[in-house]
RNA sequence: GGCCAGGUAGCUCAGUUGGUAGAGCAGCGGAUUGAAAAUCCGCGUGUCGGUGGUUCGAAUCCGCCCCUGGGCA
């Protein structure tokens, strides 16, 4: 497939992937905790490459944050071609199954051009190299009644109540944990169809990770962590306490009660209660740290322990070393 | 220098009439199929400031010493 307009680097690639493969392009996916690098390392791959930039991380999609998430700047716009940064309006629910179908279509466009699919939301990875099951929409209205009955009955009262609609979906899921337990009332309510039905029939993967170079950070725990502090140190001096009453006034449109504010950036909800004038900024600024490193072990636990089959780069990704490390795929 | 209040987990603190200690946070491990930067689960040995004593037994009572606040000279 030869498309219009294309890069010089794109003829590059063209040929790199002749090389390499015969019939399929490139894919390359990039999974890691947070400022591990993962961002750089797919840029370079792409200025080498002319490969496209593909988000997956699930705060990246959101146009309202852009210091605090992290998303690329004006200059790394500029060097290589993005997708799915900042696509999604602030007031949109978003999901996995929406970031899947999005990728999909980006990826069908994109023919023979190499991709790298970048972020750190391993459960768009796991989304898109093993299939999401097919299931409908559901109605943001539907979410909030089931928190307003949740919150009527207790959680146990409210799960017991399930097990009796949908036992089959109720053996597999963690009674404990309200967010599952919301997910499997609302499908069920929605659907008339419980969600251990609907994930029987998971649908083929988008990219299966057999399709895919697959590639996951895993760096020392110390270094990561000074990574952490240092860039939330580095947002706080771009501005990010600024970026914080713009987004915040966004937000659900009236119909909509309070919960769901799109508070949720690692930091936005402490430099939130500081603008409010309930914390100092030097405790808003360390209890966003500790969220951001919280985050980053989550993540860890993650590639660890669900991407196992991914290769796995342990070493500090820094200075030239992304740009040697993108000379190799 | 004398007086008062403190010194217990990395941090903030509980610890009831003496029976060798436990919460929150942090940290660590784990889960993860449409909120995932979300949500949830599990993990608590630490010279109880030091030292000497009383006692079968001391974080707890007594003596001395050290440190930190407060205020009195």
């Amino acid at each position: 497939v030869v498309r219009n307009g294309r890069a010089p680097g794109a003829f590059r690639c063209a040929s790199h992937q002749n090389r390499v493969q015969s019939n399929r392009a490139l894919r390359l996916l990039i999974a890691g905790p947070t400022a591990s690098g993962k961002s750089a390392l797919a840029l370079a791959f792409a200025k080498r490459t002319g490969a496209l930039v593909v988000n997956a991380d699930s705060q990246q999609v959101y146009d309202g944050w852009q210091i605090l998430s992290a998303r690329p700047d004006a200059s790394d716009l500029a060097a290589a071609e993005h997708r799915l940064y900042g696509h999604v309006a602030l007031e949109r629910d978003y999901s996995a199954g929406a970031w899947v179908r999005d990728c999909a279509a980006v990826l069908a466009e994109s023919g023979a051009r190499p991709v790298v699919i970048v972020g750190g939301t391993g459960l768009y990875f796991k989304a898109l190299t093993e299939g999401i099951a097919p299931i409908p929409v559901v109605p943001e209205g539907l979410r909030r009644a089931g928190e307003a009955e949740l919150e009527r009955l207790g959680l146990e009262a409210f799960a017991a109540d399930l097990a009796e609609a949908d036992p089959e979906t109720v053996r597999t899921l963690d009674l404990a944990n309200p967010a599952r337990v919301l997910r499997a009332w609302e499908v069920l309510q929605h659907t008339g169809t419980g969600l251990a039905a609907w994930r029987a029939r998971t649908e083929a993967p988008v990219l299966p990770l057999e399709a895919a170079r697959a590639i996951a950070l895993a760096p020392p725990r110390d270094w990561l962590y000074a990574r952490c502090e240092a860039r939330f140190d580095a947002m706080m001096a771009a501005g990010a306490l600024a970026e914080v009453p713009s987004v915040a006034d966004r937000g659900p449109a009236p119909p909509a009660p309070p919960p769901a504010p799109r508070l949720k950036a690692l930091g936005a909800p402490e430099l939130a209660a500081h603008l409010a004038g309930e914390t100092d900024l030097e405790t808003a600024v360390t209890t966003a740290k500790t969220a951001t490193r919280r985050y980053a072990k989550r993540q860890l636990t993650w590639v660890r322990n669900q991407m196992s089959a991914w290769e796995h780069i342990e070493t500090p990704l820094e200075g030239a070393q992304a740009e040697r490390l993108a000379v190799e795929f």
